[in-house]
DNA sequence: CTGAAAGCGCTTACAG
DNA sequence: CTGAAAGCGCTTACAG
C-alpha cells in the first residue's frame, strides 16, 4: 500500500499493455501522422490510464535535441537583468525550450569556466550571456565561444563582429540625459557613475563627457562622483559633489536607485529638485514616477532585450543549420528614450546657488 | 577548414585514441579509485587533447540522476521573490545541481500543470515551488505531488502535515509591525493591504486586525485600503484611507515599495513622517533605510528561504531513499524581524491632527 | 587494475 | 499502417 506513487512508467510497459511496438507508442506521443485512428486511440488510452510521461532526458539523447537553453545571468535583484530574464523566460517558453539558470555572482571570477562548461555539457542548445561585461572576465570566453557550435548570445555587450550581442546603447543614453540638461540651460552639470568597471557605467560617463564637451562647458574630475548602484552610494557620491562641485546646477545619476539616494540626501540638507540642483536617472523603475518630483530619466527596454537576445538565438541556429559558411555574429543596438518629468524642468529657470547654501 | 568547431567529441573516441575501453575513460573522469596512475594519466592526456567534454545528459539517462532541480518562481521582478532564487541558486550549486526555471506569470492560470509535468518529464531530482498561494491555484498541484516521488518543496504556503514547506510567519510580521506601532501610542492605525488573494498579504492583515483588538482599538473596514505591491497603489491607498479614515494617526504598508508611494503622496500634501502620519513598511529593501525619514519595516530574510528550501529537498531525498514509510513534510516557519527606524518614532509623541489639516 | 556486455528510455531509418 | 533492429553516449554490474 505504500506504494501509490510512480515508479517511472516506461515506454516499453506502454506498449505491452496495449499490445504494440514501442515505436507505435513513440508515434503516438510525437503525434506522428502515419497511424490508424484506432490504433492512435487505444493507446492513448493506455497512457492516460497508466499516466505516462515520456522521459526527455532519453528523448533529448536520441533525437541530440535537449529543447534546452542555457542562461547565465548577473544581478537579477537589479530592475534590468529581472526584466531581461523574464523575456528570455517568456519567448523561450513560446519557442518550447526550457532554461538552464545559472546566477552569476562575482564576473570577474573563474567560475565563468565553470558555469560555461556545464552548460556545454548539458547540452544546452544555445547560450544566453546576460552577465555586463566588467573588466575582462571575458577573455576566456570569446575564444571558447568561437570554439563550439552552440549558439551564442551576448547581452550587455560592445557590438563586435564576430559574436551575437543584443545591447542597449548606454552612450547614447548618457548623451540623451546630458544634453536634455543642457538644453534646459544648465551648465554646471555633475555625474555620478556606476561602478568603474562595468561597460554600461562607462559608456553612459563617456554619453555625459561628450555631451558636455559639444556644448563647451567643463567636465572636468571634480564634476565626477563614483558610485555602485545602490541608494546609498548615491547619496555619498552627492555629498562629495557638494564639496568638489558646489557651484553644480544639475547632476546626471547613472540610475535611478542612486537618484533616489540622491533625493534623500537633498531632502535631508533642506534642498530642493529641481530648484536647488536638477537630476536625472537612468532605467525609469517602477518608483521613478513616484518619486518627489517625478524623476527625469532614460528608459531602456531589457525586456525587450530578453526577447531579442532569444530571437537572435533562433536566427543563429537556424544558419548553423543552413551551414551559413562563416559564424557571422549579428548585432543588435537598442536605443534608450528619454522620460521627461519634473526633476529637470525648473519652472522659473532661476539656478539657485547651491554653493551659498541659500535654499 | 570551415570546421575548426567541435563536434561532439564522445567517450568511445577518447577511447579508441588511448588504447582503453570506454568505462576505463570512464573511471578517469568519474575519479574513481580502481585505476593505475599512468593509465590514468595517460587516458587524462587525451582527453585534453581532444577537449572531451562527458555528455551529461547520456550521464543522466544511464544513473538515472539528472542533477537537477526545478525551481518554479513568480514575480522575481520584486526584492523578495528575487532573494529567494539568489538563495536556491547558491544552495543548489554548492551541491552540484543545475536548475532549470520555470517563471510563473499568472499563478491563477492552468499552466501550473504545464510546469508541474515538463519539470517531471525532464526528471528533476525535486521541485522548488517558490509561487505565492493566490486563491487555490494550487489545488490540482496538492494531488499531484502526493502521487509523485519527486520531492516538492513549498515556498509562501501555510504549513501543513503532508507537504514540504518553508515560510515566513507573515502573520507575526503583521502583529509585530502594528504592535509596535500600539506601544509606541498610536491607536488609530490604518492598513494598506498587498492584492487580496496572496496568502501573504492576507496573513499581514490578519496580523493587524488581531493586534489592534487584543489591545481594544477598532480595526474596521473603513481603515483598510486595498494595494497591489506597487508604489503608485500605495499612494492610491493612502488617498483613499485620508478620506474614509481622516484620525488615522499611523498606518500599516504590506510591502516596502507601497510605503514608498505613502511618502511620496504625503510629501505632495505636505505631511510629515511621522509627525502627522506613522508609518510602518514590510520587506526591508534595501532602500528603506535611505527613505526621508528612513522607514521602520519588518525583515524577512527570503535569501535564507532559498536556502533552506533546498536544504529541505536534500532532507526529503534522503528520506525517500531511506523508503522512510510514509511521505511526512515538514514545516520550517522563520520569524520575521522588526527593524525600527524613524518613521514610527514621533519625538515629542505628540500626534497632530491628519483630519485637521494641522501640518 | 581493466574490459566485454548489457542497459538507461527513447527515436530513427528501414522493412514489410 | 506497424514492427524488429540499431543507436544516442554514457554507466553498471560482472568477470578475469
Amino acid at each position: 500500500m505504500k506504494r501509490t506513487k510512480n515508479a517511472q512508467v516506461t515506454i516499453a510497459q506502454v506498449a505491452r499493455e496495449a499490445g504494440v511496438s514501442t515505436q507505435t507508442v513513440s508515434r503516438v506521443i510525437n503525434n506522428r501522422q502515419e497511424l490508424s485512428p484506432e490504433t492512435r486511440q487505444r493507446v492513448q488510452a493506455v497512457i492516460d490510464r497508466m499516466r505516462y510521461q515520456p522521459n526527455a532526458i532519453a528523448r533529448s539523447l536520441s533525437q541530440r535535441r535537449s529543447h534546452t537553453l542555457g542562461v547565465a545571468v548577473s544581478g537579477i535583484e537589479y530592475y534590468g537583468p529581472s526584466h531581461t530574464l523574464i523575456g528570455i523566460d517568456q519567448a523561450a517558453n513560446r519557442l518550447g525550450f526550457s532554461i538552464i539558470l545559472n546566477l552569476i555572482h562575482q564576473p570577474e571570477d573563474g567560475d565563468i569556466e565553470q558555469v560555461f562548461q556545464n552548460l556545454i555539457s548539458r547540452q544546452v542548445e544555445g547560450i544566453i550571456w546576460a552577465v555586463p561585461e566588467i573588466g575582462n572576465n571575458r577573455a576566456w570566453l570569446r575564444k571558447e565561444v568561437q570554439r563550439h557550435a552552440t549558439p551564442f548570445i551576448f547581452t550587455d555587450m560592445q557590438s563586435e563582429k564576430k559574436f551575437n550581442t543584443i545591447s542597449v546603447d548606454n552612450y547614447a543614453g548618457g548623451k540623451l540625459a546630458s544634453g536634455h540638461l543642457l538644453s534646459a540651460g544648465y551648465r554646471k552639470i555633475g555625474l555620478i557613475t556606476g561602478p568603474q568597471n562595468w561597460l554600461s557605467a562607462g559608456e553612459r560617463r563617456r554619453g555625459w563627457q561628450d555631451a558636455l564637451a559639444a556644448a563647451g562647458c567643463p567636465s572636468e574630475a571634480r564634476q565626477v562622483a563614483g558610485g555602485t548602484w545602490t541608494a546609498e552610494s548615491g547619496e555619498r557620491g552627492l555629498l562629495q559633489l557638494l564639496d568638489t562641485f558646489p557651484e553644480m546646477e544639475a547632476v546626471f545619476v547613472s540610475n535611478d536607485q542612486m537618484a533616489f539616494g540622491v533625493y534623500q540626501a537633498l531632502a535631508r540638507l533642506g534642498k530642493r529638485v529641481p530648484e536647488d540642483l536638477a537630476v536625472v536617472g537612468f532605467d525609469d523603475i517602477p518608483e521613478s514616477a513616484y518619486f518627489c518630483p517625478p524623476l527625469t530619466t532614460v528608459r531602456q527596454d531589457l525586456y525587450e532585450v530578453g526577447n531579442l537576445a532569444v530571437q537572435a538565438f533562433v536566427n543563429a541556429r537556424e544558419a548553423e543549420q543552413n551551414g551559413k559558411s562563416s559564424f557571422e555574429g549579428q548585432n543588435l543596438v537598442l536605443q534608450p528614450q528619454l522620460i521627461v518629468r519634473q526633476s529637470s524642468i525648473s519652472a522659473n529657470r532661476e539656478r539657485s546657488q547651491l554653493a551659498n547654501g541659500v535654499s
